[in-house]
Order: C-alpha cells, then structure tokens, then sequence
DNA sequence: TCCTGACTAGACCGATTGGTCTAATAGCAG
DNA sequence: CTGCTATTAGACCAATCGGTCTAGTCAGGA
C-alpha cells in the first residue's frame, strides 16, 4: 500500500489506523507509527498537538467514515433492510480476508486499549452512537418502523462486532458469512 | 478485594486478568500487576518463567473457566435453550454492572493486544473454541439437534462478545439484557 | 528580494518497560 | 540439627516509551 501521494496529516492518520488495528494503541509505538508513514516526529506533534491520543481520535474517525461507506454500499441500492443487512456482512467478511489480522474498527482497538482519560471513552461513545444512527436511517427509510429500527441497528452492530471478533479468534471470515443466514433468513 | 488468603500464583493469575482487562496487554505494566498482587518481581519469573506472556495465558485460562461456571450456573437448571441464553445475558449484565470497565474475557484483550506470537493467536482461538463447544455441549443436552447446537452456539458467543463491546462503549448493561428479548423470544 | 508562517527534521529527555541476576529466606526431609 | 529445594526479594539493566525542543526548509505575499 504505497502512500506517498497523500499529505503528511493523511499518511499518519492512515497508517495509525491500520497499526492501532493490528496491534492495539498501547502496543503500537509512535516510532512504528513514524516509520511507516514516513513522517518525522516534529511533524506529527504539528498536525497532532496533543500527541498519540490526539492521532489515535483522528484515526478512530477516520476509520468509522470509511465504515459507514462501506454501509451505504450495501443499504444504498437494497430492496430492503435484510438484503441490505446480508450485503453488509458479506462486505465486512471480504474486508475481513483482505485486511485479516486488523480487528473491525480502530474504535475497539481504542476502547479496549485507549487511554484511560474519561473524554477518549466519550469519544468511542460517540464513534458507536454514530454507527448505530447511520444503520438506524437507512433501516426507517427501508420501512423499518421507527421503534424497530433503532433496535435492528443495535442488533446489527453487535453481530457485527461480535462476529468480527470471533473471526478473529478463528482466523476465518466463514463466521462472519453465516451470521445473515440465520438472523435475516 | 483481598487476596491476602491465596497462593502466589493464584494473587499473580487473578490480579493480571483484573488488570488486563482494564487496561489491556500492552497497556498494563508488569510492576502494577507486581504492586497490585503485592508480589516481588522474582517470583513471577519463578511461577511464569516466559514473563508477561506466560501469565497472560495463565489468566486467559483461569477467566475461561469463569465464564463457563456461569455459563453452568445458566444452561444448567434451564427447562430449555432459549431460557438458559436469557438467564446467561442476565447473568453477565450483572457481572458487567459490577466490575464497569472491564472487557468480558481477556481472552478479546490478549486477542487484540497481546504479543504478536502464533502461539498466543493459537492460544485464543482454542479458548474461543472451548467456549463454543461449552455451550453447544448444553445445547444438545437440552435437546437441540446436533447441527444446529453449534451454530447456536455460535451466535450465543457472538451476541456475548458483541453484546459486551457495545455496552462497554455505551457504559450501559441495558444493551445486554435487550438481546435476549430480540433472540430468544 | 526578503520576510513570515507553516511545516519538516531529528537529536535529545526523563520515565518506564519487560527481563535478568544474585542473595536471602522458608519449609521440609533426613 | 544439617542440607537441599522452592520460593521470595528487589537491585539492576538495556531498550523503548511518549514527548519536548531547536534548527532548518519551503512556499507565498509584499
């Protein structure tokens, strides 16, 4: 994955967020983070004033647009919520065998691993709270009822995080595939 | 907590999963485990002569075990399935409302934290594993088909490990105990 | 052309990391 | 008691951690 023509800001939030994924935020160094992106560490602290944590909130961002993308892919052109939902898995499943070791989103990686401090929680909160809204409107404008909806997305985003863990655990994406077979028939 | 009534070994193994899944592999340092168990530094390396990785396993085993004695506690006396997975969900709302900040098992915290070695990834899968043939096993007791036993055992560990992920973030056990309504009729 | 702010570059820092090593101590067998 | 092993105790170590700081580079406006 050649970077170079993203800006420095970009390059850093991008290989952080993959690392923070494969290893964790407290078990990826900002030397790796710098080698990789090649950036110097002056210009981390410019683009970053408040340091790792301030590149880790970026990158836990980053990564949940790029997961309610990937969302809208498979809600967008649905016929309705469960074909949506199905499309979805099958989506994660492909992501999961191309990225494979890197847990779903930086923002488990973050939560689990973050620092300690009360606003980075709040921060992962908020990640979640967005995801589960992005679902939960594409679910009402699929002819969810309203109440239904909002349940349908928290169900889908355990599954979802559930899953991708024990894939994980496995090493298989199979799992991940089996999940729409039996909650959306 | 006191502790100041088991061995050694059994303070080191107790205190690390404790502490492991607050803060994580990675983010946990040896001397706060060695404070916290109030152990010196030599008898860790007597007890757990890999060090930091041996214990982990250690603690990963021991919290294993812990979650299939509440698994017993749950499938055990059930008239069916169905009751015992909602008494299960229940039982860990509660056991989340207690102890707050922790992740469910370390095995997830050693999953995406611990070292990078194949023989900790293959560690966590065969725990994940254990789990899954656990509650099968209850499954078929209770008098699942065969085939379908695995598979919902399978989701029964998906929605735990998912289920706990979100609460965590929401810092909510609500979520828990909504899933069993949603899966279990 | 020169100035200025944004950005890059990396040497450097104290603190902490996991791990090693030696010495002291306990507990038990004879 | 003596001797031996299992265990405890913690000083010590190199390596790495996140973070700071100063110097240099570069582009664009005046």
């Amino acid at each position: 994955m050649d970077m170079t023509d993203f800006t420095t800001r970009d390059r850093l939030i991008t290989t952080a967020a993959m690392l923070f994924r494969q290893k964790g935020y407290h078990g990826t160094g900002l030397t790796e983070v710098l080698d990789a992106a090649r950036v110097p560490k002056g210009s981390l602290y410019h683009h970053f004033p408040d340091g790792k944590a301030d590149l880790a909130r970026a990158a836990a961002d980053w990564t949940a647009v790029e997961i309610m993308k990937i969302m809208d892919a498979s809600f967008g052109p649905a016929a309705n919520f469960n074909r949506g939902a199905t499309t979805l898995f099958y989506k994660v499943a492909k992501l999961f065998d191309i990225t494979q070791a890197a847990n779903a989103c930086p923002i488990s990686a973050l939560l689990f691993d973050g620092p300690e401090s009360d606003g980075f929680r709040a921060h992962a909160e908020a990640v979640f709270a967005r995801l589960t809204g992005h679902v939960a409107a594409h679910a009402v404008r699929l002819g969810l009822p309203e109440p239904d909806a909002v349940g349908q997305a928290e169900t889908l985003l355990i599954m979802l995080e559930g899953g991708w863990t024990l894939a994980r655990a496995k090493r298989s994406s199979d799992l991940l595939r089996r999940v729409p077979g039996r909650m959306y028939q």
